[in-house]
Order: C-alpha cells, then sequence, then structure tokens
RNA sequence: GCCGAAGUGGCGGAACUGGCAGACGCGUAGCACUCAAAAUGCUAUGAGAGUAAUCUCGUGAGGGUUCAAUUCCCUCCUUCGGCACCA
C-alpha cells in the first residue's frame, strides 16, 4: 500500500467521526434484533382494525436459496403491507415452504440425505436470507407442506373429494416423465416435454388417482369475471379451459349411431368424410376389409410421442377403412370413413364429421388423400369463418347462425358443451409427497384410511421404480395393513400427491396454524378470506393457479367454507434478468444473490433497488451501477433527515404534503418505482432550503414502508416507528393558486405563463396575446377559435391560409 | 396457426381521463476538491440548425379521428409470453 493510499484511508476514518454516516451494517442488524424481540410483525387473529391478507406466492427451499428475482415480489408486498398497516389496516403477511418436490429427492438418492433433513437445512438458509431484508412477516404463522401436522389436513382435503366421488382411480394413458419415472398431470407438461426436467414425454396406461376438475370447468370459467386479476392469466385459464359451444349429432354406420360433435352445424352439407380417433370403440365391432392396414396404423399410433404428434400437424396421417360408409343425417348421403390420430379420443365424441372446405385440419388431411371438397359457406374473408350457405337445399341463403339452429332442430341434434379440460392426475410414483391416505382392499376396494397423518414412513431407497409403482411400494410392513372396513387383507395405496398438494389450500392454514381440530376454524375462515392481495410469477397461471381455484371453489360448494374465490386480487412479478438479458440460472452462472448485495451496499439499498428498476410487474434487467445510485440517493437522504432544523420553510412544508399524497397515490395503484422517484427528487429540491423535524418525521414514517432500518435508526424514538400513522395532510395547504398555463398557437407550444388558478378564458387570452411569443405567431391572422382547458392550457387555433 | 402483452434518448424507465414527451436513475462529457486517483459536489446531456433568443424534427412503420395523439381507431412490422390438431 502507497503513501496516498494511507492518506486517504485516515481521511474517511475523519469523515465518519466527525458526520454520522449513513452506515447500514451497524443498524440493519441491530433493528432486525429489535423487531423480532418487539414481535414488531405479529399480527392479530382478531382486531377492531379492518384486514388485510397480502400473501406471496411461498416458495420451494431449494439448496440455493433465493435470489434477487424472488425478492422483488417479497419486497413489493412489504412495501404494501407496511403501507396497509400504517394505514391502520390490521395486516396479516404470512411466509411457509411449499417443501414437497422432485430436487429434494433427487438430492437424496444422490447424497443420501433424506429430503426432510436437507429440506430443513435449505429452510433455515432462506429464512435467514428473508429476515436480513427486512420483511415483515409473522413468523408465528410460518407452514410447511411437509410437516405431518400440515399435510395430515392435505389428506384430510383429499379424502373430502373421495367421499364425493370427485377423487377416482382409472387406469389411463398418461403423460409419463421417462426420466423422472412418474405420471404428470396435463398441467404439467409444457411443449411435449416434462415440466421439471425438459425430457419428453411419452404415454403410458398406468392406473392412477383422478381429482375430477372437470366437474368445475364452468364455475372455474364464471368466477374469473368476479376477480382482480391480470387480464393475461385469466385469459390463459380461459384458454386452458376451453369452452365451446355445439351439437352433437348421429351419423349411422353399419346401423350402428356414431356421435359426433361439432360447432359448426352449418356446414353440414359440406361433410365429405368422417374421422374416428384410432382409439374409437366402434373400430372392433366393425366388419373391416382391411383390418390388418387398420390394426397396425392403431398400434403406431399408440406409441407416439406428444412431441412426435406435434411436429405432425401439417402432415396429417390416417388410413380409410375400406368397405365401411357413413350416413349423413341431414341428406342421406354416404361417406368414406377414416381413422387418423388428428382426431383425439379425448375429446368431444372422439369422432368428427370432415368439412374441408370449413375447417384447416380438414382441408390438409382432404388434400392429401384426394378426398372430395364441397363449398357450403359464402364468407367475406378466410374460409373458416361463419357466412352465407350455399349448395345446401333448403337452407341456402341462412345465415351460419340461423342455419346451425334450424339443421339442428330438423335433424334432432342435441346442444352439447365441450371442454378442453381434463381430470386432473393427481398420483405421482415417487417418494418425497403426501401419501395418498386410501387402503385398498380386495373385497372393499378403496376404503379411506382415517387415521390421519399418514405419515411418510422413511426408506433405505429413494429411486424411483419405474414400474409404475412409487418406492413406498417397497416396504411391505407399510403397505400391508388391514381393511378398515372388513379386518381382510388389503395394501396401501403407494402413490403420494403431486407437488401442487399442498399449495392448493396452504393460504387457509397462515390463519390458523395450530388448529389441531380442523384445517381452519369456521369464524376465522369467514373472517380473513378471500385474500385481498396474491403475488407471485406467471408460470402459475395454469397450474397452482387453477388448482387451488379448483379446491377453493369445491369447498365452497360443499359448504365448508364461506368464499367462492380465494384470490381477490392478483398481481404478477415481472423477472429480474441477468446482466446479460437472460433468465438467472445457475448453469449460466449469472445469479445476483441477496447475500452479496446486503453485504455491500445493506438491505435498504438493495428494497429501494429492487422496487425503484422499474414496473413492478414488467422483466428488467438487473444493474450494477443502478444500486449504486440508489446507495448514493440513501446516503444523501440520510444526511438530510438526520441534522433537520427546528421549522421548515413554508414551500418545504407543502412540497413534503404533496409528495406524500402523491406516494399515496401511486402506491394504491401497485406502482413502487415513481414514489422512490419523488424521494429523489425531493432531496434535489430541500438542498438549499430548511427542512424542520416535523416534516423530518412525517418524511420517515412514509420512507419507512422502503427503507425500514434506515428509518427506524433516525427517528430514535422510544417505540418504533412501525407503530406510527400515515401522516395526514393538509389538502387546502397544498391547493395551489398559480398555475403554468401552456400556451399554444395552432397546436404548437409556444409559450407558458403563471396564472392563478381562478383566472377566465378571457383574462388569459387578453394577457396572452400581448406576449412577444405569442404576438409573433398570430400577427395578421385571423382567429378561428381558441380551446380553453381550466389549469392546463388554451391553444390559439388560426384560420388555415 | 390462434390468443395475449409490449415497442419512448446510449441504457432502465416517467407522462393523470387525449393537453409541457423524455420525470427519476444509470452512463457519458466538462468543471471543482486532490500531488494523483477513488469518493463526493456542481453543470451539461433526444437529434439537427443557430453566438443567442429561438426554430424544425422526434414516442416501431404507414394512414385516420381531433384545436391537440406516446395515449383513441385502422393496416402493417418487430419482440416477448402462452396455447398448439380441442372439430
Amino acid at each position: 500500500m502507497d503513501r496516498s493510499a494511507d492518506i486517504n484511508y485516515c481521511r474517511n476514518i475523519i469523515n465518519v467521526i466527525v458526520i454520522m454516516k449513513y452506515n447500514p451494517k451497524e443498524i440493519e442488524n441491530k433493528w432486525q434484533k429489535y423487531w423480532q424481540e418487539h414481535n414488531s410483525y405479529k399480527t392479530e387473529t382478531v382486531s377492531d382494525r379492518p384486514k388485510m391478507y397480502i400473501l406471496d406466492m411461498f416458495p420451494y427451499p431449494s439448496g440455493e436459496g433465493i435470489h434477487v428475482g424472488h425478492l422483488k415480489g417479497f419486497v413489493a408486498t412489504d412495501v404494501y403491507s407496511r403501507y396497509k398497516r400504517l394505514k391502520g389496516f390490521n395486516v396479516l403477511h404470512p411466509m411457509g415452504w411449499d417443501a414437497f418436490g422432485l430436487p429434494a429427492e433427487n438430492y437424496a438418492i444422490k447424497h443420501g440425505v433424506h429430503p426432510e433433513i436437507s429440506t430443513a437445512k435449505n429452510i433455515a438458509n432462506i429464512k435467514r436470507q428473508l429476515m436480513s431484508v427486512g420483511l415483515s412477516y409473522d413468523w408465528d404463522r410460518e407452514i410447511n407442506t411437509t410437516d405431518p401436522e400440515y399435510y395430515k389436513w392435505t389428506q384430510w382435503l383429499f379424502l373430502k373429494f373421495f367421499e364425493k366421488g370427485l377423487a377416482y382411480k382409472k387406469m389411463l394413458p398418461i403423460n409419463w416423465c421417462p426420466s423422472c419415472k412418474t405420471g404428470l398431470a396435463n398441467e404439467e407438461v409444457v411443449d411435449g416435454k416434462c415440466e421439471r426436467c425438459g425430457t419428453p414425454t411419452t404415454k403410458k396406461d398406468v392406473e392412477q388417482w383422478v381429482l375430477k376438475i372437470t366437474d368445475y370447468a364452468e364455475e372455474l370459467l364464471d368466477g374469473l369475471e368476479d376477480i382482480d386479476w391480470p387480464s393475461k392469466i385469466k385469459e390463459m385459464q380461459k384458454n386452458w379451459i376451453g369452452k365451446s359451444e355445439g351439437h352433437e349429432i348421429n351419423f349411422i354406420i353399419s346401423d350402428k349411431k356414431v356421435p359426433v360433435f361439432t360447432t359448426r352445424l352449418d356446414t353440414l352439407f359440406g361433410c365429405t368424410y368422417l374421422v374416428l380417433a384410432p382409439e374409437h370403440p366402434l373400430i372392433s365391432e366393425l366388419n373391416i376389409e382391411n383390418k390388418e392396414e387398420i390394426e397396425e396404423y392403431i398400434n403406431k399410433a399408440k406409441n407416439k410421442s406428444d412431441r412426435e404428434r406435434i411436429s405432425e400437424v401439417k402432415d396429417k396421417t390416417g388410413v380409410e377403412l375400406k368397405g365401411i360408409k357413413a350416413i349423413n343425417p341431414i341428406n342421406n348421403k354416404e361417406v368414406p370413413v377414416f381413422i387418423a390420430d388428428y382426431v383425439l379420443s379425448h375429446y368431444g365424441t372422439g369422432a368428427i364429421m370432415a368439412v374441408p372446405a370449413h375447417d384447416e385440419r380438414d382441408y390438409d388431411f382432404a388434400k392429401k388423400y384426394n378426398l372430395e371438397i364441397i363449398e357450403v359457406i359464402k364468407t367475406k374473408g378466410s374460409s373458416t369463418e361463419d357466412g352465407i350457405l350455399i349448395n345446401s337445399s333448403d337452407f341456402d341463403g341462412l345465415k351460419s347462425e340461423e342455419a346451425r339452429e334450424k339443421i339442428g332442430e330438423i335433424i334432432n341434434a342435441i346442444k352439447k358443451v365441450n371442454y378442453k379440460l381434463r381430470d386432473w392426475v393427481f398420483s405421482r410414483q415417487r417418494y418425497w409427497g403426501e401419501p395418498i391416505p386410501i387402503i385398498n382392499c380386495e373385497k372393499c376396494g378403496a376404503v379411506p384410511e382415517t387415521n390421519l397423518p399418514l405419515t411418510l414412513p422413511k426408506v433405505e431407497k429413494y429411486e424411483p421404480t419405474g414400474t409404475g409403482e412409487s418406492p413406498l411400494a417397497g416396504i411391505t410392513e407399510w403397505v400391508s395393513v388391514k381393511c378398515p372396513k372388513c379386518g381382510g387383507r388389503a395394501k396401501r395405496e403407494t402413490n403420494t400427491m403431486p407437488q401442487w398438494a399442498g399449495s392448493c389450500w396452504y393460504y387457509f392454514r397462515y390463519l390458523d396454524n395450530k388448529n389441531e381440530k380442523a384445517f381452519i376454524d369456521k369464524e376465522i375462515e369467514k373472517k380473513w378470506l378471500p385474500v385481498d392481495l396474491y403475488v407471485g410469477g406467471a408460470e402459475h397461471a395454469v397450474l397452482h393457479l387453477l388448482y387451488a381455484r379448483f379446491w377453493h371453489k369445491f369447498l365452497y360448494n360443499s359448504g365448508i367454507i364461506s368464499t367462492p374465490e380465494p384470490f381477490k386480487k392478483l398481481r404478477n412479478i415481472g423477472l429480474v434478468l441477468a446482466f446479460d438479458g437472460q433468465k438467472m440460472s445457475k448453469s449460466k452462472g449469472n445469479v445476483v444473490n441477496p447475500d452479496a448485495v446486503i453485504d455491500e451496499y445493506g438491505a435498504d439499498t438493495l428494497r429501494i433497488y429492487e422496487m425503484f428498476m422499474g414496473p413492478f410487474s414488467q422483466a428488467i434487467q438487473w444493474n450494477d451501477q443502478g444500486i449504486k445510485g440508489v446507495y448514493r440517493f440513501l446516503n444523501k437522504l440520510w444526511n438530510i433527515l438526520s441534522e433537520p432544523n427546528e421549522e421548515s420553510s413554508p414551500e418545504v412544508k407543502v412540497y413534503v404534503d404533496k409528495l406524500i399524497k402523491k406516494v399515496e397515490e401511486d402506491l394504491e395503484k401497485m406502482k413502487f418505482n415513481t414514489p422512490i422517484a419523488f424521494f429523489m427528487e425531493f432531496v434535489d429540491f430541500v438542498s438549499d432550503k430548511k427542512l424542520g423535524k416535523k416534516e423530518v418525521e412525517k418524511l420517515l414514517v412514509v420512507f419507512s414502508i422502503f427503507a425500514p432500518h434506515f428509518c427506524e435508526e433516525i427517528w430514535g424514538k422510544e417505540t418504533s416507528i412501525m407503530e406510527e400513522e400515515w401522516p395526514k395532510i393538509n389538502e387546502d395547504l397544498i391547493k395551489d393558486e398559480t398555475v403554468d398555463i401552456m400556451i399554444q398557437v395552432d397546436g404548437k407550444l409556444r409559450d407558458k405563463v403563471e396564472f392563478s388558478v381562478n383566472s377566465s378564458k378571457e383574462e388569459i387570452i387578453k394577457e396572452v396575446k400581448e406576449r412577444e411569443n405569442v404576438k409573433k405567431w398570430i400577427l395578421g391572422k385571423e382567429i378561428k377559435d381558441v380551446v380553453f382547458v381550466p389549469k392546463r392550457l388554451i391553444n390559439i387555433v388560426l384560420c388555415a391560409e
């Protein structure tokens, strides 16, 4: 080290001694301890104040801890919670752990550490991280989905579904991940690949527990009307449920009725062939000439993966059933019959009437196999739109909509609604999940295990078997039980629940997390639900958010709870991208760890940067320089607020009240970036003015929602700043007496003049006309009109030459 | 292909209900402090013209409505997210 560095070092020390500098390291630990010791974040279940339930999507306790992206949402809800507390609400702001799932189990397989142990370790680490940011969670209400006292109720709720016949066992061709060696729900297959590991999924026939979410399709759709959610998420759920209204009609094949679903009954005269799904049960009953060819096709179709099917969208395959014809009910015309895997067995009736002239898929197929194409609708735009009927005998000239009605009447078509939504495959062949509390008895069938919790037994090997059985199947002493009903030999269900089970109802449990008699007390539920604000990532749109609504609606319909929807208002967090504009991920090595940021700048700087970087529902790149800017701002603000004058100058008083009002307005709109900008402007404004004690106190209370440690330290009173109230502002004081009026000539800004707010149009025009900047534009021209917007502008409109 | 969201300086972004485009921050440049650097402070910073006052252009592209458009309407382009043979 050279001499100059020494001098510099000495100077810095002198600085610290002379002025009390902002030193986050010193103050943050102190206050975190204080808040914890004083139970500052505790929420009373019963209170006179109005309730406000502000909820984060709880994290999965991964080994890497949380990164700054997770924190963005947590900080936003924390700021909002602190704001609402100061505003007099009884705020519930809890946190917990969604801890069942594959990573912990995979870790166990690799290292032989029980998931319970690794999970506990990870939770401790993340909890430490959350506390180091000064997040105001009521930790007395902490929950953990892997705690038997918690999953006892997950199991109990499953049995409710079972009692009502909404949980049933079925042999199904399900999505199977060959790498995770487990079945998956539809929602967990993204782009033909496993949502967890990215391996292409295959089809496998496995006996599965299924939850009948399809019974709730209509309600799940309707409920969207009444909730304040981003339209994007609503739209995704709508599309996922995929309601379509149409008719079911019968074609006749070999004297047998073959029902077909269509939304375009108006195109019935254009039907030139019929297509059955390869799995259609009728096929085996027919006397087909080319039986072998058909069987070969069916086998091939069966073994296709989702990816293969997707890649074949533009190149459809199929085989004609030779010697078979179908009769069209409207005109008794005979049309050929095909099987093709572009027709899905699980949707509608598994059979379609093909109208190649007005359906793209049928068109592709007809072109390929040289089938007849008959145009029956005259359309203005694309051939698949509604229009006017032609080539349709008596129905010619009718509009599509009328034709659907009329044709429907004549052939006795049944009106029918179909949904894309399919039942929820609910069992997983893995270890680290809630055991399904069912005993399979040879005599009595599936019998509920009522002695809950049914705890997850310890096993030696976590490895999935790959046979379609879970690792639990290997523990004979656990599996073999007596049937609770007949006492005979029976076996436990060895499948576990999917990772989404625990999160379907966790928002109830925070409210009453120690209740041993019920999953929630009825009165508490009535008082506290729905959740007022729910914040999390958009990736859960058709997973957690759909599943949770389903469970909630089921409980509501069963009379167990009193609210029809769980989450009144939902907002999505925008991703925090790495410096390179890419998603943060461990493998790319571009993850920003909050621990490092706090170590360098402190928690308050991190909090404010997370909020200041941009609108919180937007994806934004992390920028190290930006944090420095926030740190600079906090240093300036620290110096300004820590040495106040006795009394503020009058313009400062007004400014502060205006500032508070603007901050409040933006917070109500969930805007967190602009309030911070207002404070930055204030720093600049006040630098050459007098700021008094009273205003400092107001500012500290308001700013404490963003920088709690910082404000608590300057506050320096006996009681915590958290116990204060949001400052009242003097509306009379902040009313402007004068305003700047924009002066436009022909819509172009030419001048700006200060007037009293009450100035009339005439007064303003008179004065403005005399101003040089205006005169030169209107000189010698005729004024056609003057537009006056009070308190804003006047626009002098001239006659065009 | 279908559905949804979004395009504003060198960068992140701001702009109420159609009414000053570019707040605030970053970066950059200059200056001050310093032997020097860092830190800090001050000034400037959309493009072009002009010594200046000021003017012209400017919110993805083109058109429209309006006294007035980043904001409303139409067409198109680009990016991102979702769905993907759902009859």
